[in-house]
DNA sequence: TTGACATAGTTAGCTACCTAACTATAATGA
DNA sequence: TCATTATAGTTAGGTAGCTAACTATGTCAA
């Protein structure tokens, strides 16, 4: 997301300004900065899944096999709800399929459909992340009241509403 | 960062709950968002570079080099600034070479090192998009008060250093 | 002065993302 | 019924990220 390791400061963006004209200082600053923190947040969890042998794209898509009943759903379903295009769930099903954490199944009706299965060994990996990942989530929310929470998650809509700017 | 488009809901969360012990389903609900809408900002701002025929890493490679006094700078040193690995640099660099936007220099008192230098074809891109890019931001951002920026950045600052909880 | 270590950068091979093009199959409608 | 269109999934080729291994060069101390 924003690799970016060195934010500008004031004085750097002062001489941008220079050659650009009018630059709101205090705006840019905020905005790199909720970017980043935003990445922190992300490589945090990154490195909890690294842990466990993971990463998001394939964590998620353990989860969302287990939120089905039957514990099954197919390639294109799934590529639309982790947001990723259906090449990339491709890739990521036979990385998850090699290592036996899910398995691709004919589908008896719809010769073009493969049905996804969680395995065990899928279930069981998430047995092992869900009861750790949790409980770490709670702590690090704590750390706001419920109405800064609420007051986070608002102003960041805001800001989301209006990155239509960008368009 | 985060690509997951369906994020789950209290029921989903309940029926992990089931299985998992206690969730705090709000924590989880809140961490989850914040994610999503960082990520959301972020790609917008892919989306405007793209248009401009840049992409993040590319364009920071830029804007480095041009808060150099000289242009200039090396492989290393833009590595380390731009937070990527020196190996995801020389990839970084073969392209805005290739595309003439930055030029490979010989360095003259270490024969392993080069110097990079912004050419003024890369000037050029920066002084089409930069202008571009500030006036932007600053209407992202006016749509909280300075108090409501303040806040925000510090409830995730906050955050930020209770992510330690995934180590 | 030369052997060991350090540094700069690239290459190789991996994951994960993309779009576009392709194959196979299904559905539709003239 | 069969030509067209739609759908499911994969493949191909691109970018961007990583680590590890490599080459070349520089530094330093025995």
């Amino acid at each position: 997301m924003l690799q970016l390791r060195d934010l500008p400061n004031a004085l750097i963006l002062g001489k941008f300004a220079e050659r650009y004209g009018e630059v709101d200082v205090d705006a840019v600053l905020h905005f790199l900065s909720i970017l980043r923190i935003g990445t922190d947040l992300s490589e945090a969890l990154d490195g909890f899944l690294a842990r466990h042998g993971l990463l998001q794209g394939r964590w998620w898509v353990l989860i969302l096999l287990m939120r089905e009943d039957d514990l099954t759903s197919n390639p294109s379903r799934l590529a639309e709800k982790s947001g990723v295009s259906r090449a990339t769930m491709t890739r990521l099903l036979d990385g998850l399929a090699r290592e036996g954490l899910v398995k691709r199944l004919d589908d008896r009706n719809d010769r073009r459909k493969y049905t996804i299965r969680l395995t065990p060994a899928g279930q069981a990996k998430l047995d092992e992340v869900m009861p750790d990942y949790y409980p770490r989530v709670k702590r690090m929310m704590e750390v706001l009241s419920a109405a800064q929470r609420e007051q986070l998650l608002q102003n960041l809509l805001l800001l989301k509403e209006r990155s239509t700017v960008f368009e």
